[in-house]
DNA sequence: GATTGTTAGTGTCTGAAAGACATTATATAT
DNA sequence: ATATATAATGTCTTTCAGACACTAACAATC
């Protein structure tokens, strides 16, 4: 192959190519998104998005999810392309990178790694993520990233991974606030329970019996509790 | 700009970076795609999509633009991001490539251009580049081209780029078969004049007064003749 | 104990839009 | 004249989204 490849070879200059992963947890009601403080230049300390630098033997997928693997240890998600980033001033190594998202599973463990290029690493909600100066364009991937979902919601795939993204106990508002930080707007109650029955994704949950109360330090609702739901098991 | 280069260089190998294009055009009634015969390996002598490597002071967007405009001639179009390809084995060479679509305006002129890479271009319709084997995985980009334009004809950024790539006169059912052909299936009359009307596409066009006529040589339709339009100065 | 405030859960009214299909119109061919 | 094919338009039904109303159930307060 790599002689094949001499046979053939044009006298391009050559990108870096990377990929870019926007993970997206719901930690407490509120979205989260994994971010890595840079340990090296350019742009060290800073905090960036997980990814990395396409090899030989695989493509842009393949590349995100080991990535994604080596430096949070989750396996299990799907990832999902929404836009090249390629100005050419982004990185000044240049590098074209393909910005994937994806929504993290609950029930996933990841195990953030410490490497050389990432410091620390976390997860931080969208207002935080905000408020922080990112590295290289990855504040612009960001918000392409949300306004991405927000897109699909309507799309069943997408919309299933959101309930896989809720906790093990969850209320059908939880649900509707999740939609609304990625749609960035207000949903109606009745409009949003409507549509869980017309996608059939009401099939997918089911009721626990149990409902919202107010624990001895005072947390919970002051209003009508809300009736808690799970992901059913097929 | 080459010394920070240099500073921050990372040991990763990489591979050549490129645009392809997918460049439509409405040709007596079907759609015709650009192709190029590529006059060096590899694949030499097979049909391809035209396109070329990312340049170092400029974007993907600009890239693909700019390859055709010099393959082409062509300028005014609008590049429309639908996928990356990045199989390993794609191209011997390791080449990525965002693949991209156009829709080319009936009165643009494309000046084909002869290059090293372009021994001969030319306008092929679906069937005939189908019948044919095609350089590298062009096949499948053109694929998914051809889906990626069906998905987004009810955008009316691309409906109205479908109206440009209609002839000086045409007629409904002259646009209709044209959607038809990137959907894969048959509309029917009335619910697409129904839409032309809720997307404001009909206040684009108006009719020119003519109607379809059976001329000389016995061409032309054995039924009703069909209202002639064309697209508004504004 | 009644009242207030707040959210949960459900239902209803309206209008936009899609799908299926029917009807009339107008040309050529026979 | 009749058949045939397509153009052009209209209608009926269903689906679905948006707005909004109404009741239910809790805690806090008066």
């Amino acid at each position: 192959m790599l002689e094949k490849q001499e046979k053939y070879y044009y006298d391009h200059p050559r990108p870096g190519v990377a990929t870019d992963m926007v993970l997206f947890k719901v930690k407490q009601g509120e979205v989260h998104v994994l971010m890595i403080e840079r340990g090296e230049d350019p742009h060290k300390g800073r905090l960036a998005l997980p990814g990395g630098f396409l090899r030989q033997d695989e493509d842009l997928d393949t590349c995100v999810l080991r990535e994604l693997a080596e430096e949070t240890g989750v396996t299990d998600v799907r990832p999902h392309h929404f836009a090249n980033f390629s100005a050419p001033g982004r990185d000044v190594r240049w590098v074209v990178s393909a910005a994937y998202f994806a929504l993290l599973p609950h029930d996933a463990e990841p195990v953030i790694q410490h490497g050389s290029d990432a410091a620390a690493a976390g997860w931080y909600s969208l207002n935080e993520v905000r408020a922080r100066k990112l590295a290289f364009d990855h504040a612009d991937i960001l918000e392409a990233a949300i306004r991405a979902v927000g897109r699909q919601l309507d799309d069943e795939t997408i919309a299933r991974e959101v309930l896989g993204m809720m906790p093990p106990a969850f209320t059908l508002g939880d649900v509707q606030r999740t939609h609304e930080q990625f749609l960035g707007q207000q949903l109606d109650r009745g409009n949003f329970r409507r549509k869980l029955k017309i996608m059939r994704l009401m099939d997918l949950i089911e009721r626990t019996g149990e409902t919202q109360r107010t624990d001895e330090t005072g947390k919970g609702p002051r209003h009508r509790p809300a009736e808690y739901y799970r992901l059913r098991e097929d």
